[in-house]
DNA sequence: TGTACATCAGTGAACGCGCGTTCACTGATGTAC
DNA sequence: TGTACATCAGTGAACGCGCGTTCACTGATGTAC
């Protein structure tokens, strides 16, 4: 920061090198033991140092879960948005149908990282204002779709039959659109996507969490099908 | 079990009590710390006890937190069954709506309980069989109320536009319906019963997980609005 | 280029804590004659 | 009804373990003159 353009020192380029690998060996733990069981001193341990030189790079355990955490929403934003980009622009339902896709095979190759921000809280983690606009990614890659879709024009209106929004819901939903810039989008558009959004990870929890063991797993076919359904819940055409 | 029409022995009855009074203890012992923070000693602690007695009610920590799970299942299960029955038998989509309001209202008076059988898995902690069935209690009585529709002729058919189900899909419902003696019940409509709970308790989980600050909290208004939608992705008449 | 000083990474010991589970035991409750 | 014995609940000490965090320290890396 004091002088941003100097080439980094050796020992600058040590601690960055060293401050990445203590994030992924606590990567690494998360899957024998979870958020809870997240240890400093197991990760001291599996790098080779003491439990007390952590400290010089994370000044607690809890801004190391912090960081695993933020990495874990920008890793399945990222994904999202990159299927939402690969899609063709003017197919917004391939668009949903890709990045839905996207998500389950991230959450289904990282079911531990998923966990960490999608299942329950861990208690006594207060999650810092950090953790807000990755956490948002996903959704605002979403509801981008249907922005677009909006935009081009290619939104299936509200049903006449569907009763209006309810005037609570009706707030909320314009002040997201204002928040996020999203004046084409209609506000029942914004909540179809928003519902569609819950169950697309209501869905997923349901796969990676075992409630589905004896039915309707493996999900592959069940997640298809919800897809579609979610799609034309979120009134993007056929 | 050997004697069952004999009165219950003073010895007997405390047994009783204090299996009941350990696993209510240990219940609101997760309010505190989750389920991985669920302590034997804590709550020895706390029941004026030392810790080693619980040993006598409960042969490890794994099973006193099976049998919390066991009851949580079976609490939200008749919360659900209950709902469903107080709402008129010819009416199906109240039915349905009183369902899921009843679960909605049970998950947000025991968000802890709620956690612990809906949000991630407790590392190294494998649900035993006797789980399973507590565990079906909500699908099979929401799945119930579609049946009992169809039963009564009172099921929106197939839209003649969605595509017929995916083969694997398709026998994976009517595996369930026939496992659930639901006979009256078509595969499509069964799938689309099983995507709406799954959309019911990902609208839940975000809501009492904190996926919605900052938009849609509080979610009354959402998830009144999730439930019209799920109660026609499901086909139920309006 | 060489030296004196400041910065910083990593060490090792310690503090104070909590945990699940086992085991030999005491003393009360229940049972069979 | 009374006694002898078996069952069982609860105790207290112990085992062996792991944890997050602090602190005074050594020695290496970087900086300014």
């Amino acid at each position: 920061m004091t002088a941003p353009t100097r080439t980094a020192t050796a020992r600058e380029r040590a601690r960055a090198e060293l401050t990445r690998e203590i994030k992924e060996e606590a990567r690494r733990q998360l899957v024998a033991a979870g958020a809870d069981g997240l240890s400093l001193r197991a990760v001291a341990r599996e790098l080779g140092m003491v439990s007390s030189a952590l400290y010089r790079y994370y000044p607690s355990r809890d801004d190391l879960l912090t960081a695993l955490i933020i990495d874990a929403y920008d890793a399945i934003g990222e994904v999202t948005e990159r299927a939402i980009a690969a899609a063709p622009a003017g197919r917004p339902r391939e668009r949903w149908a890709a990045a839905c896709h996207a998500i389950r095979d991230w959450a289904r190759a990282h079911p531990h990282e998923y966990a960490l921000i999608y299942g329950s809280p861990v208690p006594g983690y207060q999650a810092p204002q950090a953790t807000i606009a990755p956490a948002a990614r996903v959704p605002v890659a979403l509801v981008g779709v249907l922005a677009q879709a909006a935009a081009d024009g290619a939104l299936a209106p509200a049903s006449p039959s569907a009763p209006p929004l309810d005037g609570a819901l009706a707030a909320q939903a314009a002040a997201l659109t204002d928040l996020l810039g999203l004046t084409a989008l209609p506000p029942d558009a914004l909540v179809g996507g928003v519902i569609a959004w819950t169950q697309l990870f209501g869905l997923l929890s349901f796969e990676l969490f075992g409630q589905l063991v004896g039915s309707f797993e493996p999900a592959d076919a069940l997640f298809a099908c919800a897809v579609e359904r979610m799609a034309d819940l979120a009134g993007l055409p056929g």
